[in-house]
Formats: C-alpha cells, sequence, structure tokens
DNA sequence: AGGAATGCTTGACTTAGATCAAGCTTTACT
DNA sequence: AGTAAAGCTTGATCTAAGTCAAGCATTCCT
C-alpha cells in the first residue's frame, strides 16, 4: 500500500567502493583506473524478490552475480519431480559458474527472500579477464573456492551421520557469519526446513529431530529459523570427519 | 629385471598434434603459432606409477594435468581415517583445478593404476590464459565441466537409492567411453569396488549386491572389473532422477 | 611355487533414518 | 479479521542399507 519505493529490478547507486562487500566480491591489487573499468561494467543492486529465479537450468549466461543481501539457493531439478539442492548463496558470494562449461546455466537459481545482487555482464567479464591479470586471478581464486565448497559437501552426504551433518553445516554458517562481521552466536537462517533438509540429504522430520537433539543437549538453542549457540566447541567436536 | 626402459618422469617426444587426445584437451581454433607456444610448455607423457600420487592436498599449484592413460582418482581424507573419493579421471580430462582457491591442492590425487600424464606448469597456464583468447576459454570450460560433474554427483548422492546410483554410476562410464571412440557396451573398471563403493556413498557390501542385483537381471554381466551393458535401455530406465 | 595379503561376494542380523500420521504454529491470502 | 495453506515438530512403524562374519578368488611378494 505505501511504497513510492520501485522494487523491480531499478538500479541505485551505491558505488563499489563505498560497499561493504567489496573487499568480498572483488579481486584484490587493483589500479585506481582498474577499479573505475570494473565499477562501469557492473549493474548495481538489482533486486530479486523472494521465490523468483536469477536465472533458470538452458538460460543463457548472462552475468556473474554477487550477492549483496538476501540469500540464493541453487538446484538441480529432475524429470520426476524431485530438486537437489547444490548451494546457498548468502552476501559477499558470488553466484553463475555453473554456465562455464557450455555458456548456458546447468541449474536454477532462485531468491529465498527478497535479494539484492550486483551483476557483471558476461562480455565484461571476458574483456576485464583479457586485459587484467589480477582480476582473472581474483576469478580463478573464486571459482576455486566453488569447488572447494562442493567438495565439502560431497565429503558431508557421503560420510557423515545426519547429526554431524547439520553440526558441520551450522559450525560453518557460524564461522562464516563470524568472518564476515556478523554475529557467529546467533542468526537466522535463511531457508526453510524442507530446503536445508534437502540439502543436507536427510527427511525434513530428520533434520527437525537433529536440531531438537541439539537443542536437548544444550548445545544449540532453536527459535524456529533463529539459531544460538551456546556451546561452539561441542558443535564443532560432533564433526568427527573434518579435513586432515 | 628386464626394462632398459626408463620408467619414472622420463619425457617423451610425443608431440600434441599426434597426440589421439588433442582434440579433448586442447581449446579448439588456436592459431598454428599458438598451438606452438602450447605444445612447448607442456611436459608430455610423464608417467605415474600405480598408487603413486599425482599430488597431495596442501602442495602447491605446479600444473594442470590432462590424463593420457590409465587413471586417477581425487579424495579428502579426514582426521579420523576415513576418505572421500571426489572424482574418477580418465584419459582425456583435466586435472587440478582443485589448486584454484589459494594456490594449494585441496585434495589428493592418486594414480589407479601406472598412468602417464601431459603436465602444463601454472606459470605458463597463467602467461597462455593472459594472452590467448581462446585458451582462457577452453579452461573455463573445462573448469564448468568440473563443477556440472559434481552437481551430478550430489544429486547422485542426495536423491538416489544405491541400485539407481550404481545404473547411473555404469550408463555415464558407458556414455563417456563410447564418446571417446571406445567401446560403450564393453569396458574394465579402473577401480576397485572399495573405491566405487566410497564414490557411490554405499558399503562395499552394499555395491557387490548391486552388482549381482544387475546381472540376475540379466541387464549387465559382470566379471570382476569387466563389465558388459547386455542392455543400455534398462539400465538408463533404472535412473529415474535424471535432469529435466 | 607357495603363502600372505587384498579384493570380492554372499548370508544373517541390526539399525539409522525414511515414511506415515497427526497436531500445532506461523504466514499468506481475500 | 478470518480462513487456508505452509512450515515445523513429535510419535509410531517400517525398510533400505549398514555391519558382522565367513569363504573363495586373485594378486602380490619372496
Amino acid at each position: 500500500m505505501s511504497s513510492s519505493r520501485i522494487s523491480t529490478n531499478k538500479k541505485t547507486t551505491v558505488a563499489c567502493n563505498n560497499c561493504s562487500l567489496s573487499e568480498l566480491c572483488l579481486p584484490r591489487g587493483l589500479t585506481k583506473e582498474e577499479l573505475t573499468r570494473l565499477e562501469s561494467a557492473i549493474d548495481k543492486a538489482i533486486k530479486i524478490n523472494k521465490k523468483d529465479y536469477l536465472y533458470r537450468r538452458d538460460d543463457p549466461h548472462q552475468a556473474i552475480y554477487a550477492v549483496k543481501s538476501g540469500s540464493i539457493k541453487t538446484s538441480l531439478s529432475t524429470l520426476d519431480g524431485e530438486e537437489q539442492i547444490l548451494g546457498f548463496y548468502l552476501p559477499g558470494d558470488l553466484v553463475g559458474f555453473d554456465a562455464f562449461a557450455n555458456s548456458k546455466h546447468s541449474c536454477d537459481a532462485q531468491a529465498l527472500e527478497d535479494t539484492f545482487v550486483c551483476e557483471l555482464n558476461m562480455n565484461s567479464f571476458h574483456d576485464l579477464c583479457g586485459s587484467i591479470a589480477s582480476m582473472r586471478n581474483g576469478m580463478m581464486r573464486q571459482v576455486g573456492m566453488e569447488i572447494g565448497r562442493e567438495h565439502q559437501l560431497l565429503l558431508t552426504l557421503g560420510q557423515m551421520r545426519t547429526e554431524e551433518r547439520l553440526a558441520t553445516f551450522l559450525t560453518g554458517i557460524s564461522e562464516r557469519n563470524q568472518s564476515r562481521g556478523f554475529s557467529g552466536r546467533e542468526f537466522y537462517l535463511p531457508m526453510p526446513r524442507h530446503d536445508l533438509a534437502n540439502y543436507l540429504g536427510m527427511a525434513v522430520e530428520t533434520l527437525s529431530r537433529m536440531f531438537s537433539r541439539l537443542q536437548e543437549d544444550g548445545i544449540i538453542s532453536v527459535n524456529h529459523r533463529l539459531i544460538e549457540i551456546l556451546s561452539p566447541e561441542r558443535l564443532k567436536g560432533l564433526g568427527h570427519h573434518q579435513c586432515r
């Protein structure tokens, strides 16, 4: 009813160097001139409404996206109507590398809540990667981190029992939030139980039971999507399968 | 005893344009001059003995490797001595992208059998990516394919029952062999049951039972590691969770 | 060639987690 | 505001797959 605010795909004027995420999503060591080039190539603060798709499988690869606020999930859908969630992308994360193989996206990317992204279109991407070495390296690093995240998830799905999967996930989110300057002790999960269960390869009921268990054990406190970590040590200790 | 052949890390003189894998591992559309540059940057036919490591976690990122013959498995090891196999790399595949995140390998890469690889060291890699656009694009495509493979495995581990996992795996190997000009009907699996079971997230015993089941159903014929696919259609039909 | 170790298969039994079912709470819609 | 629809939790039951155990086949080593 209120809303004089235009809220769909409207560019705003937040400059990259004022953006709190610049240190996360931009490669370091650009010259002033290079930074200007990068900035001018980026479309800023595009809004994706909750449940809308940032892109869908088979869409042409138009851009790489940086999540500024909100969150995105990527997933594969199967012919029989099931889905497998591949990743959750939070502020500071880059999305869109799945289309590198053949210039078409190979999965869906959907907003879990109203989300703002910055967008670097692929033409500019190619230009910048061609002419700026640190840009190329920064992107390689990002792709490598993406591969690393997926390896971690494979380990989770392949080796861990359900309780350990959840414990590892929560520890990961906590540490991630902390490293971004948010609270690692208390945070909201942006995704519904259904999505988290799918991501962690278990039934919703099992996930719910594991939340309850961790709460009964006094390790966390759960209030719907608000999680408080009471004992980070014990939570982390449940992750037996940490990488050597 | 015999062996006048030196068999360790000895360069041989197979030129890239004579290599049957060139069409697989090289980006298309290089000029003659660019191809020469690439060729001279590549160390050819380095032998990795069975069970030796091509690299280990935390090793510095020295090169990208192309499997010429033999096979490589990559894996994560956990503190409690478990491992999760992340991928099997067969002739024509590229290995080593796991070190993109921080110039150190994030997993182990071990030869399943005596294996020959070609090696493109990272200095040359950076040079070539900087100066040759099609080289850059080819590498991006390869990284994208790597991400796609991992997505597929996540779907397998997250959604499929054990029989379907094996069926999907065998169909994949079969199609891959076919597309490489080998037989899609009959082939040897390069990995022991133990490794395949780990990769597919199940116990060895379960894997063995699933092989037996598929054989009893007349879908495949199993003779240790030699697999013959009797009914590709029925095998593929067991993969309910194909991507939309 | 012989023995040890590794790899694979099959059977019997157990269990972690799925499924089914119900109720309760929060959010969304008109 | 009031109702419908999602979302979440807990309990009871069932089952796919894990574990334990044994035996045979193959490869490796001296």
